[in-house]
DNA sequence: CATGGGATTGACT
DNA sequence: GTCAATCCCATGC
């Protein structure tokens, strides 16, 4: 029940949208998704705005590949590659609901509090000991995994808005919410709550 | 070859 | 609320 390769070669936007609700896995560290944000080429944010360069090269690969870059000379960011070869886009990956490995997650983390393991972009990815190295794997054969929604479970209801930290196409609705989750990296922005189906 | 910005976090006021 | 840490990589000279 593993998406496969064609999972993420449709438009960015929709992968975004159904990794919400999916698990991440690596080693014995495991999270749901509650927060995704799409990237693409087209628009100025995207790190494939400029083309393929060494930096991009994975953003144009493969679909169902990791892209893992390091932002603020600190962190490694996840983001899943989508669409076709040749066009640059992904969705990153801005957090989880731990729910396997929480006393590894601790000790990288050394932090206590679940909600403080991955509620941030670079906080999953040091609570799952992802780093720069797994740039390119693939999230269909591993090492990083990604699960998809269990049988049985409800279908999250999913909050859209604008994505954060960013200056460049700051205004397009690109980020995507678990909105009964507590584990999101920031509270929703008051009076731009918009339910999505 | 030098420079500067960045999809962030944690510590501090 | 503010701000520094820290380094890759794209760009420009």
């Amino acid at each position: 029940m593993r998406p496969r390769r064609d999972f993420y070669a449709r438009s960015v936007h929709d992968v975004a949208r159904d990794l919400i609700g999916c698990s991440v896995r690596h080693g014995n560290t495991a999270g749901r998704v509650v927060e995704t944000e799409s990237y693409h080429m087209d628009e100025a944010a995207c790190h494939a705005h400029v083309g393929v360069t060494g930096r991009t090269h994975t953003l144009f690969g493969e679909p169902g590949r990791a892209y893992v870059y390091f932002s603020y000379g600190i962190h490694a960011l996840l983001n899943a590659v989508a669409e076709n070869e040749g066009v640059g886009a992904a969705v990153l990956i801005r957090a989880l609901e731990p729910t396997d490995g929480l006393s590894e997650m601790r000790e990288r983390r050394r932090l206590d509090r679940a909600e403080d393991l991955c509620s941030g972009p670079g906080k999953l990815t040091q609570a799952l000991g992802i780093g720069l190295s797994l740039n390119g794997s693939s999230l269909v054969d591993g090492p990083i995994e990604v699960l998809g929604r269990e049988r049985g479970h409800r279908e999250p209801r999913i909050v859209v808005g604008e994505r954060i930290g960013i200056t460049k196409a700051a205004e397009l609705p690109w980020r995507f919410c678990d909105a009964d989750s507590r584990h999101v990296s920031r509270p929703w922005p008051a009076g731009m709550r918009r339910a999505a189906a």
